[in-house]
RNA sequence: GGCAAGGUAGCUCAGUUGGUUAGAGCACAACACUCAUAAUGUUGGGGUCGGCGGUUCGAAUCCGCCCCUUGCUACCA
């Protein structure tokens, strides 16, 4: 019985172009529905573009397009970059749609009519000339600490420090130039609290990954926050019905893409969307997203399709990051590599096999290591697979006319293939293709011992026996058909060729019968080695001369705790130009006073004489009043890169030694140092 | 600091509910073979399974503590 099955994989943002990361899922899950559709179930793959949000409006302006062109252009790439990589959609969409917008506002209309969205003032900073409120990283000016112009609203790239936009020194809108203003607007809120039980009962169904659901139940724990869900125009995406100027947020039409794909989809095909979508549909419905939006998918998601009186996702597949040599993708290392420059290089089916054989159910992050990449392709699908087709080929032109032999020659091997059907499927539907490609990989290892034991180029120099070596070369043949359906969703154009070759078609349905007496064509190459030479051509593409130029990254203070010498209990050793890195210096404190609403910390205001003032919070008041503190001097580490924290940014560190609590006693130095001055 | 997921041969990874000398592929070495895209086969070297302690007749596998990596988070700077 043929399951019906909905399948999707994360909206792409429409905004820039996909890179090897956005590939990961897409492969992950092409992969599942090909294996879902040559299994005979209906299973129907779709997507869109994610194309909404201030981001898009402000890039086609700055092209000088519309966005509605700018998206149109994005969507062209996306599509181009997907199929080079053989993900075979039945559908890719917008939610810049009438469908997207028929069902945004059809689910708003049905979650505020259950009193499940709420208004509250919200105030942001405004640029007064573009009239437009504005998020952090379209504010820049000049970084309070190191002085350096043009940085962004929430951090400077030149020092590294983060801070609030309200900061900056001259804070300027970085569309318009404006002086920004504090306004205040009302936003709408879907009030995610409200389904807490419904929430608690669907993290300890089986939709979800064990790690997901932890982390969900995490969040539950927490507590559940109202989610802001619009945006103030000008605004590129769908006004909410009955609010003139305010927009939905773009997660809130985003996952509502998925519907919007679907019924355009379904109006295509003369499909029902409620066979999909209705409370009671009976189709599976899976979402395979990065563990990045797990937030969205796995607790906003199934409340507004509970509310809305639309069916539950049956599981959502979250994957791991990709990191390229073990590290985050980086533009300067040169492996931060879009979709369209890996296509330039090499063929989409390495990476489709790459990643297949390392993929599995969990969420764990997956590494592209090059090297290894290259060593893989060729010995697995160079060496072993394709090669078992390669060395056989001619012993069947030569000893048998062309045709595969009219009897098994080696049963048990083949019952062994064969056999392990079953388990390989089932290792796909899991999701688990890393075990699946193991142990396909490992029946090519015992075709080619097979191959070797039998020695049919042997048996082929004479007359006698060349009609035996036509029988072991068949029986290989025969073999690699199996493998290659294994195979084929993981590498479909490797299995058209294949097909070709073998002159039959490879179905994976039911029990595999021989294939015999069958005429197949001459061996041609079907796949060529991984030249190491156009990866690196590929990774040197992919590096950014500007970002290689630019002064180094800001290191991000990682506090890696010295490691403690274990007799002393002291720390390792250090140089002496290590130590002159930490600045110290003697401040005095200027102004101290309590946090509001924090147990441990007092907000200092520190003077460094004629280096001027630092803001800096310490977790010292278990220890210390505030009165106590004025007046004192301390010493500071004034070079620590500046820390956004919940009550402010705090730009510094004041050293005091003890275990915590009522046991804390500041440094400070004898009288007679002024603040200021250095401490060496 | 808290939570989560990891830490197994040079590299990429398997190791089911604790059970005989810890596995695979790649890489490396030797040999064999020459049908095949310098492919394949055989053999071999290489790991105190992050560290310490505990439970057990027995632990990579269970428990505790610690260290390291990654992610999220935090009145931490």
């Amino acid at each position: 019985m043929s399951r019906q099955i909905l399948v999707t994989s994360a909206l792409p943002y429409a905004n820039g172009p996909l890179h090897l990361g956005h590939l990961l899922e897409s492969i992950q899950t092409d992969i599942w529905v090909r294996f879902q559709k040559q299994r005979g179930n209906d299973c129907i793959y779709l997507c869109a573009d994610d194309a909404h949000g201030t981001a898009i409006m402000l890039t086609a302006e700055k092209l000088g397009i519309t966005p509605e062109e700018q998206i149109a252009r994005v969507k062209a790439e996306h599509e181009r970059d997907l199929a080079g990589f053989l993900i075979r959609f039945d559908n890719y969409h917008s939610t810049h749609s009438p469908e997207c917008k028929h069902y945004s506002e059809e689910i708003y209309r049905r979650l505020d009519a259950n009193g499940h969205i709420e208004r509250k003032d919200v105030t942001q900073l405004f640029d007064p000339e573009k009239q437009l409120f504005l998020a952090d990283r379209y504010i820049k000016g000049t970084c309070p600490k190191c002085k350096a112009d043009d940085q962004y609203g929430d951090n400077c790239e030149a020092c590294g420090a983060t801070y609030t936009p309200a900061e900056l020194i001259n804070p300027r809108s970085a569309i318009s130039g404006a002086t920004p203003i504090e306004k205040s607007s009302t936003h709408f809120f879907f009030k995610l609290g409200d389904f807490e039980n419904l929430l608690r009962q669907w993290t300890s169904s089986d939709a979800l990954q064990p790690q997901i659901a932890n982390k969900l139940r995490e969040w539950l724990d927490a507590g559940l926050h109202s989610w802001d869900i619009s945006r103030d125009a000008p605004y590129f995406g769908f006004e909410i019905p009955g609010a003139p100027g305010k927009f939905f947020y773009v997660w809130l039409d985003a996952p509502i893409g998925y519907m919007a794909s679907c019924a355009n989809w379904c109006e295509a095909n003369g499909r029902d969307f409620n066979e999909f979508w209705g409370v009671d549909s009976k189709a599976e419905l899976y979402h395979f997203i990065g563990k990045d939006i797990i937030n969205f998918h796995g607790l906003f998601w199934p409340a507004m399709l509970d509310s809305a009186g639309f069916r539950q996702p049956t599981a959502i597949y979250a994957h791991g990051f990709l990191t390229v040599n073990g590290k985050k993708m980086s533009k300067s290392r040169g492996t931060f590599i879009k979709a369209e420059t890996y296509l330039e290089h090499l063929p989409a089916e390495y990476l489709r096999y790459y990643f297949a054989a390392k993929l599995s159910g969990a969420v764990d992050d997956i590494d592209l290591n090059l090297e290894d990449f290259i060593n893989r392709v060729n010995s697995d699908l160079v060496g072993k697979l394709v090669n078992i087709a390669s060395r056989s080929a001619k012993f069947v032109h030569k000893g048998n006319a062309g045709k595969l032999a009219s009897k098994q020659h080696n049963i048990e091997l083949w019952k062994r293939v064969t056999g392990a059907s079953d388990a390989i499927a089932e290792l796909y539907e899991q999701r688990e293709y890393s075990k699946a490609v193991r142990e396909i990989m490992a029946l090519a290892d015992a075709t080619n011992e097979y191959f070797d034991s039998c020695e049919p180029w042997k048996l082929a120099k004479s007359e006698d026996t060349a009609g035996q070596a036509a029988d072991v070369a068949s029986q290989c043949i025969d073999i690699f058909r199996v493998l290659m359906t294994y195979l084929t969703p993981v590498l479909p154009e490797l299995a058209v060729q294949a097909e070709a070759f073998l002159n039959c078609k490879l179905t994976w349905q039911g029990e595999f019968s021989p294939l015999q007496d069958h005429a197949i064509e001459p061996f041609k190459a079907m796949m060529n080695r991984v030249d190491a030479d156009k990866v690196a051509a590929m990774v040197a593409a992919s590096g950014d001369s500007s970002t290689a130029a630019a002064p180094a990254a800001p290191v991000k203070a990682k506090a890696k705790k010295a490691a403690k010498d274990k007799d002393t209990g002291i720390a390792d050793t250090i140089a002496y130009p290590d130590f002159a890195k930490i600045d110290l210096r003697v401040a005095e404190i200027i102004a101290a006073e309590a946090v509001e609403g924090a147990d441990k910390l007092l907000r200092l205001t520190l003077s460094l004489g004629e280096y001027g003032e630092r803001q800096v919070f310490a977790g010292i008041k278990t220890a210390y009043t505030a009165e106590q503190l004025v007046g004192k001097l301390t010493v500071m580490v004034a070079n620590l890169e500046a820390r956004k924290m919940r009550f402010g940014l705090s730009e510094g560190m004041v050293l005091a030694a003890g275990p915590g609590d009522q046991e804390i006693w500041l440094l400070s130095p004898d009288s007679g140092a002024k603040a200021g001055m250095k401490i060496q």
